[in-house]
DNA sequence: ATGCTCACACATGGATGCCG
DNA sequence: CGGCATCCATGTGTGAGCAT
């Protein structure tokens, strides 16, 4: 996590990530999102070190995954990048470099946005799952996750709803765009979608649990049932399983 | 304020029916 | 027969309503 220096106030600017790498300015939106309430706009002005991996895609494409909307285009000149962005109710992806394992879920309900824990509901059974299958080893710890077991998460979708059901497909569609660039830059060894319904409207119709076919880059994809409760399908031993 | 109960919502996959 | 759409069963987490 970044600290509170990190973060400079300039002329009504935000100024994130100067002379830091690229890759470790999701953690520092993160950090602001969680500072700033929800509706509230910001102007920023992110100027991490140049890279080939930083362009005003990028730079919109990380405003976006920490859960922020762009009140209008990205501005881009000599490798800083100046956004309008305001704060939606949402759940900051929590990734970086050397991912073991990028988790990619549908969107976040209400609770995780405000725990900030993704399948943060008590009774989600994706931590005891996780937990128990080995993948972690701290409960309901996203920073704990990706620091110590490679484990980060993302969703396709960003907005907060009840239901992933109030989501379109196009709205899908279009935050599988952001996870691809995501995953290409990151390059995780594997990939996993988190609920069938999602990885099928943005890919597959007809795809089924397990590793599939497609991959993204150099990183496999794998599919898993939603450990929502709602899901009765998937039992809590099936999902140790995947 | 807290704890408990219970009807409901939900994702999923299998079964069934329709159409060309 | 194959492809597609729709219906149905499943059973657990959710959350409103109620009791304490």
């Amino acid at each position: 996590m970044k600290s509170k220096a990190a973060i400079m106030k300039t002329s009504g600017k935000i100024e994130l990530g100067r002379r830091r790498a690229v890759w470790e300015l999701p953690a520092e939106l993160a950090n602001l999102h969680h500072k700033v309430s929800i509706g509230s706009s910001c102007f920023l002005k992110l100027a991490p070190r140049p890279s080939k991996h930083w362009d005003a895609r990028r730079a919109a494409e990380l405003a976006v995954g920490a859960g922020f909307t762009l009140d209008k285009p990205c501005f881009f000149r000599s490798q800083i990048a100046f956004l309008s962005v305001t704060k939606i109710e949402s759940l900051p992806d929590s990734v970086g470099p050397k991912m073991q394992t990028l988790m990619v879920g549908l969107n976040p309900s209400p609770y995780s946005s405000a725990s900030r824990v993704p399948y943060g509901r008590p009774g989600n059974r994706f931590w005891p799952a996780a937990h128990r299958a080995g993948l972690i080893s701290k409960d309901r710890d996203i920073h704990h996750a990706l620091v110590h077991h490679g484990i980060g998460f993302t969703d396709l979708v960003r907005r907060t709803t009840r239901r992933a059901g109030e989501i379109d497909p196009p709205e899908f569609r279009s935050g599988f765009e952001r996870v691809k660039s995501l995953i290409e830059w990151l390059k995780p060894k594997v990939v996993c979608f988190v609920g069938l319904s999602g990885w099928r409207i943005v890919s597959n119709p007809k795809a089924k649990a397990g590793i599939q076919p497609a991959s993204i880059g150099l990183t496999t994809v794998y599919v898993m049932p939603h450990p929502s409760g709602l899901n009765a399908h998937a039992s809590l031993k099936d999902l140790i399983g995947h």
